[in-house]
DNA sequence: CTACCTCGCTTTTTT
DNA sequence: AGCGAGGTAG
């Protein structure tokens, strides 16, 4: 190891760093230095002159796998880790997949399902079967497929586990074991893989070809996983079939830290790693440098009650700090402002950011009373999570003619787009087509082409079909010479698409506007980077879609975000740390005690989660719970999680002791009387989502949302709840445009325009 | 296809 | 409460 390596890091990092060999096992405790780790034993690999192609590194995101190899290339050179094979398992193994697809009877070109065009696919399943949605809803066929994947039960195997057919048998959902069979062979028609099938086939192939594996065992001397904790058994077997040449696996995880058990996450992958491997050895990173003594100990104190786990003892020689905060309010209104009033005050005392600062809570329905109350006190913040920019509707319609040229079979990408823009090919048609298809064993695409020998469609759809047909064609002509800019740029003039909403002219078209343009640019920028890296002169348009078929939000983090207060989920906290964190809502039957019915709760796996959200804390951490919330449109009494119970007073300063402070008993949220908080249009999870289309009301009539540029000061409107109003002003707020509406049922009120449900009057 | 209404549901989420 | 799926009337 080279010097430069060693002087930044202490005595058991260098040690997991020195051990290239054997099978190696790193607890990773919180803030201990992780990445850095990974990090530098990669890099010591590359000193030691094992050439990066034989270094396979697996990640569970691509944040995670492209802020790694960004700091092993700051190391080792950019050029060098550019040749490392490190990424998310779904993205490896889909290269490999790619490379060796004949074997599997599948093209090199497949196309990557993702949950809309899996469920969409479902759905069509049983309606083809002529059997009920109600009974056989697509979410829970493809949690049902996804579950019985990821322990690697195809759809022949299924039937012959008792326990499946038992339970769908028990669940009068008989057919289940169809479906997912159906699923499969419509999959293979379309030349299609879902998420779960890239690790489910990469085992079959590992499990068949066993001329296959070995080439990979070999050519892998190095395995290295991140996150260990949380991997599934398909992933488990791969990296253990991959690695059992060498032995050279290394994992790294904090079983404390396994969160994801409701998909499929097995925590004792890593617990039982060293029966899988006896000649293993074990480096224990202990020391927490994120954050103070007394969150460590803290979270100690919590993390201690669980029984399974490994034993370790996170320390901090950092500043003892403050104690822990525990607030207890009376509703959760009050909680909001608490938070609120707390950031403004802590950022003003300590010198800090807004960015500094992040929110926790278990569910993104707690996010809106939050919001309001930041905004009360305008306070800039963003939700974090949620959707992405791949997966707003005219960037997966025009990502849809990328499919189809690259894969015609490819029957959900042709279903979205074969009517859009509107070409006259209606619903009825469609399903015409897919009966046909359906009965003939072929894909929609096939069906088209040979539209003139349908039997009862009509001439006029006949061509237009036919239409649609030499549109594609003249699409996929195009592909094969040139590149990906040039083709997607092509497309998205030549179906219309960005003539449309050019027309359009309302805020939503030209923002869809704005944002093809931008896909399209970003392309461009992708090729660019691509070219500089990997030396490939073209990149082509199923090159392309490879690389973003497993995409998700995260990566675009937009500069106007740069200093705001973070809302999110704990589950998206983890690997993030913040000066100050605030958790909120840490009650009874959101960290549960036995309050739990409708969903069997795994005690140990909500603890680890109260484990993360503590440990994102570098400074200041603020618990608070509510004594009375709304829930389900009902106020319920509740009262403090049992967690809250497990702290310890050394290093707590729990709610007891605690006053309110300057605030005044008169005040409106102190009153006993809950009050309503009447969302005030404020985002929640469906907008964030990008269904910014007409919404429900209370009531369930539909109330479109005005256009915010057709709002002016003076205009009289009406709101779908607080009902009309006169609008006093538009103003900007944390770069959000907002209304100030006199009411003159409820008084005066602030709307988020982007999101408001206001109607003209005029 | 839109407007309106009724009803049922309500943990976490990456790829 | 807040949302969305889905039905019905026009």
């Amino acid at each position: 190891m080279s010097q430069s390596i060693a002087d930044h890091l202490n005595h058991i990092q260098q040690e997991a760093v020195a051990t290239l060999k054997g099978p190696t096992l790193i607890v990773a405790g919180a803030g201990s230095g992780k990445t850095r780790v990974l990090t530098y034993k990669i890099a010591n690999l590359l000193y030691q002159s094992i050439p990066a192609y034989q270094i396979l590194a697996l990640t569970f995101t691509n944040k995670a796998a492209g802020e790694m190899k960004q700091r092993i290339g700051s190391v080792v050179g950019q050029d060098k880790a550019a040749q490392l094979w490190m990424g998310t398992f779904h993205s490896i193994f889909a290269k490999i997949l790619r490379f060796e697809s004949q074997h599997l009877g599948y093209s090199s070109r497949f196309t990557i399902y993702d949950t809309d065009d899996a469920k969409s696919l479902l759905r069509s399943i049983v309606k083809q079967l002529g059997l009920k949605k109600d009974q056989y809803p697509e979410g829970e066929l493809l949690n049902k497929i996804s579950s019985a994947k990821n322990n690697l039960i195809t759809a022949n195997a299924y039937m012959g586990i008792d326990s499946y057919m038992k339970r769908d048998e028990a669940q009068r959902k008989p057919e289940t074991f169809r479906m997912y069979q159906m699923y499969e062979q419509k999959c293979k028609q379309a030349d299609a893989m879902d998420f779960d099938d890239l690790l489910l086939k990469t085992n079959l192939l590992f499990r068949d070809f066993p001329e296959i594996l070995q080439k990979y065992q070999e050519r892998f001397r190095f395995v290295l996983v991140d996150e260990y904790q949380d991997t599934n058994y398909a992933q488990y077997l791969i990296v253990k079939k991959l690695s059992a040449l060498h032995k050279n696996i290394t994992v790294v995880g904090d079983d404390a830290q396994s969160i994801y058990a409701f998909r499929g996450a097995k925590i004792e992958n890593i617990l039982n790693f060293k029966n899988d491997y006896p000649e293993h050895k074990i480096f224990k990173l202990e020391q927490n440098y994120r954050s103070t003594q007394n969150i460590v100990n803290a979270a100690n104190a919590i993390i201690k009650n669980n029984q399974k786990q490994i034993e370790k003892n996170l320390f901090s020689t950092n500043d003892l700090g403050e104690l822990v905060q525990v607030k207890k309010v009376n509703t959760d209104t009050e909680e909001g402002f608490v938070v609120a009033q707390n950031i403004a005050e802590q950022r003003m005392a300590k010198q800090l950011n807004y960015s500094d600062f992040a929110i926790l809570y278990r569910t993104n329905m707690q996010s809106r009373i939050m919001e309001e109350a930041l905004r009360k006190k305008n306070i800039p913040y963003k939700i974090y999570g949620g959707f992405s920019f791949y997966q707003r509707k005219e960037i997966k319609d025009l990502l849809a003619y990328f499919r189809v040229v690259t894969n015609p079979k490819d029957n959900e990408a042709v279903k979205r787009i074969i009517n859009y823009p509107a070409r006259g090919i209606g619903k009825t048609t469609i399903d015409k087509l897919e009966a046909v298809a359906n009965a003939s064993q072929m894909s929609i695409w096939e069906v088209c082409t040979r539209a003139q020998e349908l039997n009862d469609i009509n001439q006029g759809t006949k061509s237009k079909l036919l239409g649609f047909v030499s549109l594609i064609t003249s699409f996929i002509e195009k592909s094969e010479e040139e590149d990906a800019y040039q083709v997607a740029n092509y497309i998205a003039n030549n179906t219309g698409i960005l003539k449309q909403l050019h027309e359009e002219n309302t805020p939503e078209a030209v923002s869809q506007h704005e944002n093809i343009l931008e896909l399209l640019n970003g392309i461009k920028d992708y090729a660019a980077i691509l070219a500089k890296e990997e030396e490939l002169e073209v990149l082509t348009l199923d090159r392309y879609l490879e690389n973003i078929a497993l995409m998700t939000s995260q990566d675009n983090e937009k500069e106007e975000d740069f200093d705001k207060v973070t809302l999110m989920t704990i589950h998206s906290a983890k690997g993030l740390e913040y000066k100050s964190v605030h958790i909120v809502g840490v009650e009874q039957d959101l960290f549960p005690s036995m309050m739990a019915k409708n969903h069997p709760l795994d005690l140990e796996e909500e603890r680890r989660l109260f484990y993360v959200a503590m440990t994102r804390a570098e400074h200041y951490l603020t618990i608070s719970y509510a004594m009375n919330r709304m829930k389900y449109g009902q106020f319920n009494n509740t009262g403090p999680s049992m967690f809250i119970h497990e702290l310890n007073e050394e290093f707590v300063n729990l709610p007891e002791q605690q006053s309110f402070g300057k605030f005044q008993k008169n005040q409106s949220f102190f009153n006993s009387k809950p009050q309503f908080n009447s969302g005030s249009g404020l985002s929640n999870t469906s907008f964030r989502r990008g269904k910014l289309k007409s919404v429900s009301t209370a009531s369930g009539t539909d109330f479109k949302a005005s256009p915010a540029s057709e709002l002016k000061a003076g205009m009289r409107v009406e709101h779908e709840r607080f009902g009309q109003g006169k609008i006093l002003q538009i103003s900007q707020n944390a770069g959000n445009l907002v209304a100030t509406v006199f009411f003159e049922g409820s008084g005066q009120k602030q709307l988020l325009l982007k999101f408001a449900k206001l109607k003209r009057l005029d």
